[in-house]
DNA sequence: CCATCTTTGTGCACACGTTCACAAACACAT
DNA sequence: ATGTGTTTGTGAACGTGTGCACAAAGATGG
């Protein structure tokens, strides 16, 4: 099945009449920097088994992606194809690192050092594509000290002075979710400018500063919803005659609703709603 | 800043001429069920706070988004507000919930458990939204036996078995890239149907099974650029003429990279690409 | 040098997503 | 009851992304 375009906005905070970022700064569609990572994946794989060229419809299959498509995206880095040919492997693999900005170094700091901030640490893809570790941090006293990946974990303390003096520009949040938004206004505040947030919150930040959200819950609600349709498909779902009706009926419910829900007893006909469930992950964001 | 609209394509292989799912069975467009698990969860943290209603404003300002698409989203599962008042928040928890298929239980399975296996073992967002940790796989001996968050980690030849047992529709796969696919085909045949997937690789699956990705490295990617683009504005990038020149020019710089290329040689006039870097990431996904 | 074949690059139409802006609906006070 | 204020729900306009289909560009062989 696969699911047609999904565009989970996995950036965040549009800010209503800011800005006004027309997503191109200088022509390259948002949908095709997204892409970009997936091509140069697909080409490096190619260039380390020694394909000389490669074209549009094989690469478009090894990055999952129609051929039409790749096409377009490539055409908004330039022509670097040959009709007839295809594209030359090499090149292209500099051109899409140049673009992306992979040709220089991305020292990056993580904060939370947890079983998530752990696995990123020792993530291989890190070093392989310019992006180095610059140091690890925590708050936590029992948790510094400890070393990850070969980096000792240090503590927050020292973010100021890292951020400064290594020139980190992005920062990575794997902490509890009620830490997190403290923790990206110190790394705003110490001049960092990227932030790649696993903590399931919304943070908010300055103009400025690009945020784009990991979240693993929403990821696995966004199956079950797919899921639940699959399995529903055949099987009629009893679809309450309430929810659904028109006009004043509606407006009736809603009354009933307001009155039970003051009193915060259960949703209308609802389930068990398993006491007072929520957001309380504390142990860890991931 | 934050970037407008970042349509991270999270699910892949849109399949070209393919099934043609127009993306909305029962009208739900994607991008809206890509947003109500962030709707759901500013909704039970209001829940908690025992707020009663609240308006499209200031749960949009909640969630992050802005309050016409929220209420548009909203039109799409029926009038669940009361106008001049707002939504009742019991209700509209309980009604997305349902939506997204979150009042059923959903076992799960983790296949691969390295640094990001355990953290995703460990974490606590999982129960709380129905998903249940049915087991945790890995093909390594000397890991199978072990414990991670309460749970024993069992050996891949039980997967079959446990996914027929236990009725497992969703399969989280945290293996390195090279086992993923095997890992997949394996999960598919028995029985899986969704597939969240931490390894960078493409995974090829047959119709009716949803596979969604979820790719450190690309995002890390996507914000490089960004920030690139942020660095360069004032310090005009010094873009080789070669590589926007038109035509004819073009033409011949093709031919000499094709000519350099077949030697395997460094990009024409290109950064020293540090040594045959690549996918190499046996480390672990991520 | 010409004919043929392959593959790129792109104009165009359409689908999807976002935002505006406003009428309809409801609450509440008088 | 009626009027006033608030907030929803949605039609319509716009912007972005996708995919088709084809002309143009180059490769290749004779």
């Amino acid at each position: 099945m696969a699911i047609g375009r999904s565009t989970q906005s996995t950036s965040q905070t549009p800010e209503p009449g800011a800005a006004r970022r027309p997503s191109r700064a200088r022509g390259i569609p948002e949908a095709t920097v997204a892409r970009l990572p997936l091509y140069l994946r697909a080409l490096t794989a190619l260039s380390e088994r020694s394909v000389p060229t490669v074209s549009s419809e094989e690469l478009a299959t090894a990055a999952g992606v129609n051929s039409a498509k790749l096409r377009k995206d490539f055409s908004y880095l330039g022509s670097y194809g040959t009709r007839g040919v295809g594209y030359d492997v090499e090149y292209l693999v500099y051109q899409i690192s140049r673009e992306l900005g992979l040709t220089q170094d991305w020292p990056v700091v993580i904060v939370g050092i947890g079983n998530l901030g752990h696995a990123l640490a020792n993530y291989g893809g890190f070093a392989s594509r310019g992006f180095r570790v610059a140091a690890l941090l925590d708050a936590d006293p029992t948790v510094v000290g400890n070393s990850a990946a070969g980096l000792p974990v240090r503590h927050m303390d020292e973010l100021e002075a890292i951020v400064e003096s290594q020139h980190v520009s992005i920062g990575v949040i794997t902490t509890p979710p009620g830490a997190a938004q403290q923790v990206c206004d110190r790394l705003v505040e110490a001049g960092v400018t990227s932030i790649l947030n696993f903590a399931p919150t919304v943070l908010t930040v300055p103009d400025g500063v690009d945020v784009r959200k990991v979240d693993l819950s929403i990821e696995l609600q966004i199956l079950a919803f797919h899921e639940q349709r699959k399995a529903g498909e055949e099987a009629g779902s009893g679809d309450s005659v309430l929810d659904r009706a028109p006009g004043p009926v509606r407006a009736a419910a809603a009354k009933l609703r307001r009155a039970a829900g003051a009193a915060k007893a259960e949703p209308v006909k609802g389930k068990p709603a398993k006491g007072t469930e929520g957001e309380r992950s504390a142990v860890m964001p991931a």
